[in-house]
RNA sequence: GCGAGAGUGGUGGAAUGGUAGACACGCUAGAUUUAGGAUCUAGUGCCUCACGGCGUGCGGGUUCAAAUCCCGCCUCUCGCACCA
């Protein structure tokens, strides 16, 4: 066939949907049931149904396919299943806008992106979707809130929430993002809303969330899900404040507690109104009521100056009886701890800061090296020696922790403990696109559950959904009234909804059996392939999503339903993908990439394997349109190995031939192992460039099974133009079907290599070499080299060095 | 401020102690074509006519040999941030 007419009959979209639809008439990508071969669950992170899919969901999901396509290939029988977390904001914004139901626009976006999402030529498993606003599927978001309140691990409490004026609605903390405290979806500042709210209890597993001893996840994912759950181990002090009662404090320097000159609540600590004096109540109304409407941003702003204001009160320091007076100041944060502390002024940068503003005394306990014995100029944080603390003078600092606490403890006075920086997870949301929480008001029995059998407590279908800062909900009288499950008697329902998060927190375990009714799902199939071995996605779920998968799974082992304790074994992240300007790609930019038009034009494979070639996948990297015309022609090019016309030259080395097959497979599967897609794409290149330079060179049957091996790796990649290839080099369908292909190491290695020959470590020749040359001989190929022998002019041969198979340095001076 | 990651041609990147720049994009020249933003061939780090020299953010060190290891610094990105 002549290039021309190779040219013009090249038409990938037409390639694809022949095989596309080939695939899905043969069923060749129902999930193997096979139970004596391996399982691997594949899972990628499900998409939000927005649209259209862009290029942000190509980028994870394609590579996560040619990762499954090649374990499948390895012998496993794979899941990789899809869904789409359906609730949420954006479905209520979009309906807002255009005047429709969310339920309307998701159902007709999931349709869209099914299509768009089938164009991939991924080995979806679509016969186990699941959508996350299907009654089905939130039945058992519900079961499990009941359950979970059943265990005491969901409750009810009135409490200042994190509230986005903008989307009018309360967010988690984990939602609210950056110094300026920001809505991490429409980026408003956040303000502080008093609101009963329910909430899920995870912090009571903040312990077993630290141990990540038996997941293989990335280390920068565990780090911050480490920092984010906070753990800090201290002592707690009680300290008796003058005609009011003991409060405690929380310190992780009880060996500094002799030198604690004043103490500090937060101004919205519940003690502050009962232990002013009448003489500051005044002022300290005042300033309590400045720090309740200032901004989260000039609250939390670091470089601000300390302000606070005296409470008239005075503490007893439990170690040496001392009064110290009590103040409130706003960098004391009531989140943190007990919302008080002890305040050492010697050796806490922020408290010394604080005294020297407000003339307390500033007392050093611990010895920093090599003082003076003058007042401190700034505070001393480091370990050192103790000194002005009764007893324990001359105890070094490390040890007086423990000395200190195990004196407290005796005398009553305070115990070791551990705080940890994590909250519990505040689930509850008002608005209508969401699942309802299943809770039921009554005036008789109080908070009542919703009995298993009434599940689910349906989303009413037409709502008034505009959000108005109350639940929707509670404007549908149908809803809101109901009977009491326990007495009959009347009673309302709970309008506020769930979370997303809580939706996405288990799905993967719906996939295995999206239809069941007597549970969240099948155990019997859960025995086949739970946990999921290979999860992929965003790191920017790094504590959201998967602080609470892990979280979710925990209680799902308490509940008995799930015998292990992680519900990914391995995870591994993408990177984002960038707009051509290397900025984040958003509308508002105008930077978005629309998938599409590239897959019009070149293909999906073409897309699949730009997105891998651009860069290492966990890195991510800016989208450039004109780098994809580059994988275009090589995967036309590989498609020409059957269909093109042969190279000139002479007789080519069959066994180079061999050896680089045998290279090539090596390559890929170690670099699928370890997620180097874009050096798996440069290697197939590299072969397909080679493998048209010996074309018609070496014997038929040697180069048929060079071009097999060579169509078998490529097809993870480019699953239609090798199935393509494939067919067209008359082998039976499908290539998909094929085993991986197995190396010899022994055939990887080269007869004849090129000795690199280095004077003092600088390269002066590269002579061809038999592979197994010894060292002798090496030397004097390198020293009869006339490229070489100048540098060694009147100069005499210290040592040589020879690296078997690649060099000599011939050291001379 | 703390923590993590990164810095290599015009561009994306490759090489984790042993030939720096694989593989691509772009560019230059040529071939083919009515034409092309198609395809093919050759070239392409910088300086130099050449021999050769220089070259992986900067400065030092270890080594026969450093993009790679060590020390100090600079810049960028991300995360956290008054956490007691």
């Amino acid at each position: 066939m002549s290039e021309t007419k190779q040219r013009k009959t090249y038409d990938p979209t037409d390639l694809e949907r022949r095989w596309q639809e080939r695939w899905a008439e043969s069923g060749l990508y129902k999930t193997e049931e096979d139970e004596s071969k391996p399982k691997h669950y594949a899972l990628t992170m499900l998409p939000y149904p927005s649209g259209d899919l862009h290029v942000g969901h190509w980028y994870p999901m394609t590579p996560s396919d040619t990762r499954a396509r090649f374990m499948r290939m390895n012998g496993y029988r794979v899941f990789f299943p899809i869904g789409f977390d359906a609730f949420g904001l954006p479905a209520e914004n979009a309906a807002i806008q255009r005047g429709i139901q969310p339920r309307e626009w998701t159902y007709a976006n999931i349709e869209q992106m099914r299509g768009q999402l089938k164009q991939m030529g991924a080995m979806f498993d679509f016969d186990s979707e699941v959508v996350t606003c299907d009654p089905e599927y939130y039945r058992w978001n519900q079961w499990f809130f009941v359950k979970f309140f059943e265990k005491g691990l969901a409750y009810r409490k009135e409490a200042p929430v994190d509230w986005c004026p903008k989307d009018n609605t309360t967010l988690a903390r984990e939602q609210v993002v950056g110094p300026d405290r920001r809505c991490e979806r429409c980026g408003t500042p956040v303000i502080k809303k008093n609101l009963p709210q329910w909430l899920f209890k995870i912090t009571d597993y903040a312990e077993e969330l630290l141990d990540f001893s038996n997941i293989d996840w990335p280390e920068r994912v565990e780090t911050l899900q480490r920092n984010w759950i906070g753990r800090s181990e201290g002592t707690e002090i009680r300290f008796e404040i003058e005609g009011y009662g003991p409060v405690e404090v929380f310190t992780t320097r009880p060996d500094t507690l002799f030198g604690a000159t004043f103490f500090v609540m937060s101004p919205e600590h519940p003690a502050v109104e009962k232990i002013t004096t009448p003489e500051q109540a005044e002022e300290v109304r005042a300033y309590v009521e400045r720090a309740a409407r200032m901004s989260e941003i000039d609250r939390t702003d670091v470089t601000r100056d300390k302000t606070g204001v005296f409470t008239g009160a005075y503490a007893i320091n439990p170690a040496n009886r001392e009064e110290i007076p009590v103040y409130i100041a706003d960098y004391v944060l009531m989140g943190y701890g007990t919302g008080a502390i002890m305040a050492v002024p010697g050796h806490d940068e922020r408290d010394f800061e604080f005294a020297r503003k407000y003339s307390i005394q500033i007392r050093t306990v611990i010895t920093p090296p090599d003082w003076d014995g003058e007042a401190l100029e700034v505070a001393y944080a480091g370990e050192g020696t103790m000194i002005n603390s009764g007893k324990f003078d001359g105890t070094p600092s490390t040890e007086g922790k423990e000395r200190v606490t195990a004196w407290l403890e005796e005398r009553g006075a305070g115990k070791a403990t551990v705080t940890y920086r994590l909250h519990d997870w505040l689930i509850s949301r008002q608005r209508y696109w969401g699942t309802p929480i299943p809770i039921v008001y009554c005036d008789e029995c109080g908070i009542v559950p919703v009995p298993e059998e009434d599940l689910p407590v349906l989303l009413p279908e037409e709502s008034e959904f505009m959000p108005t800062g109350e639940s929707p909900l509670k404007l549908d009288p149908d809803f809101y009234n109901t009977e009491c499950p326990s007495c009959g008697g009347p009673a309302t329902r709970e309008t506020d909804t769930m979370d997303t998060f809580v939706d996405s927190s288990w799905y993967w375990y719906r996939y295995l059996s999206p239809h069941y009714d007597e549970g969240p799902f099948d155990p019997e199939r859960g025995e086949k392939w739970l946990p999921v071995d290979q999860y992929t996605g965003g790191i920017e779920h790094a504590i959201l999503h998967l602080l609470y998968a892990r979280f979710f799974t925990k209680v799902m082992r308490d509940l008995g339903l799930v015998d292990f304790d992680e519900p990914m074994t391995s995870l591994r992240n993408q990177g984002n993908i960038l707009g051509p300007d290397g900025q984040k790609m958003s509308k508002s930019r105008g930077n978005v990439v629309n998938p599409q038009e590239y897959v019009d034009r070149f293909g999906s494979d073409a897309l699949r394997g730009f997105l891998m070639f651009i860069g290492p996948w966990n890195e991510g990297g800016p989208w450039d349109g004109k780098g994809i015309e580059g994988v275009s022609r090589w995967l036309r090019r590989a498609l020409s190995l059957v269909t093109g016309g042969d190279s000139s030259g002479g007789e080519a080395d069959p066994t180079e031939l061999e050896r680089r097959t045998n290279r090539l497979i090596k390559k890929i599967t170690e670099d699928l192992e370890a997620f180097r897609f874009n050096t798996s794409i440069a290697a197939l290149m590299e072969h397909t460039n080679y493998l048209l330079a010996v074309r018609g060179r070496v014997g038929d049957d040697e180069w048929h099974e060079a071009l097999r091996t060579f169509v078998t790796v490529l097809s993870p990649f480019a699953p239609h133009h090798a199935e393509e290839t494939w067919a067209a080099m008359g082998e039976e369908y499908s290539v998909h079907e094929q085993a991986w292909p197995g190396y010899e190491e022994d055939l990887i290695q080269a007869q004849e290599i090129t000795l690199i020959v280095q004077v003092n470590g600088k390269l002066r020749d590269r002579i061809e070499a038999p592979a197994d040359i010894s060292e002798e001989a090496a030397r004097e190929l390198a020293l009869s080299s006339a490229r070489v022998r100048p540098h060694l002019e009147g100069k005499e041969l210290r040592k040589s060095i020879y690296v078997p198979g690649r060099l000599v340095n011939l050291v001379v001076g």
